[in-house]
DNA sequence: CCAACCTCATTGCACTTGCAATGAGGACGG
DNA sequence: CCGTCCTCATTGCAAGTGCAATGAGGTTGG
């Protein structure tokens, strides 16, 4: 029997930003560990990797301000994750001549060549997670786009 | 054309870990900012406070360690989780008395009015969740458990 | 031209975090 | 008993974080 004075029944376990963060954690942490062991580099750097890896949209205006907008992290993270792998001769930052405030940041040879091993790994990950799933795969990119375009 | 020197195609919009962290993020931080201003608790304090509001199973033996295996979280998070509580006002520890190196972890009746605001805010965001995802909910669903269960 | 107001990137600060080390306590074989 | 080995919780430290403040640079209207 429930009394007055009882909490409302509730389980974190299957509580949806919950289970989100849990699996989230558990996805990327496989990939981060191989990353993190073979090249030194942690998620946001590896955030940041990938925005420079592409050739994207056009013109190569790769600036911490772009990062920021693409990737869903402060600009003072993107700017102190930038600085660690500038010092690790991944990356280099230069002052954009046109507008003088903007960084640009551009891959080192030994970052281009880096991530040339890095990106096949993420892609192979990419698939055994889709393996994984299967069926499922579809439901969770329905429900992840609900999500993430929500307002 | 593609050339053998540009890196694979990849795209972090469409990773699996990247979107379910954003998407855990987001959904974390909407009912996140409600208890931190309301109630100045963090992430980790509510996962503690919400193992404390709960019967559970049995007896209430309710300690660190207990609650490091039911959360996703390191023990010295969950400690200094509760230490920050106790300091609040919103827990009590106290020594076992059956085996010393335990502690066991209370709400105190502020805690538990707390948490009577609370859980019903959090109970409800979760059915605003559900609603706003509808028929892909389950899908998310049957994805999560997939990726949790997980070896 | 320049004052007021933007935008960009970095940084100072207080705080949190992960990890390893610590210390206290318990279990158990001999 | 007691030495060895386990478990539990905390803490020291170095590193990362969010936020606000800073400073440098750009833009625009008068």
């Amino acid at each position: 029997m429930t009394t007055r004075s009882d909490p409302p029944p509730f389980d974190l376990a299957s509580f949806t930003p919950y289970r989100l963060a849990v699996a989230a954690e558990k996805t990327s942490e496989a990939l981060a560990r191989q990353y993190r062991e073979r090249f030194g580099i942690s998620i946001p750097e590896w955030r940041v990797l990938v925005h420079l890896a592409q050739p994207l949209d056009g013109a190569a205006t790769i600036s911490v301000r772009d990062i920021e907008e693409r990737v869903a992290m402060e600009k003072s993270k993107v700017s102190r994750a930038a600085s660690r792998l500038e010092a690790s001769g991944y990356i280099e930052k230069t002052v954009d001549a046109g507008d003088r405030r903007l960084v640009r940041l551009a891959l080192t040879d030994k970052g281009r060549r880096m991530m040339a091993d890095l990106l096949p790994l993420a892609m192979a990950y990419q698939q055994k997670i889709e393996a994984r799933l299967a069926e499922s795969f579809a439901g969770l990119e329905a429900a992840l786009d609900a999500i993430l375009d929500a307002e």
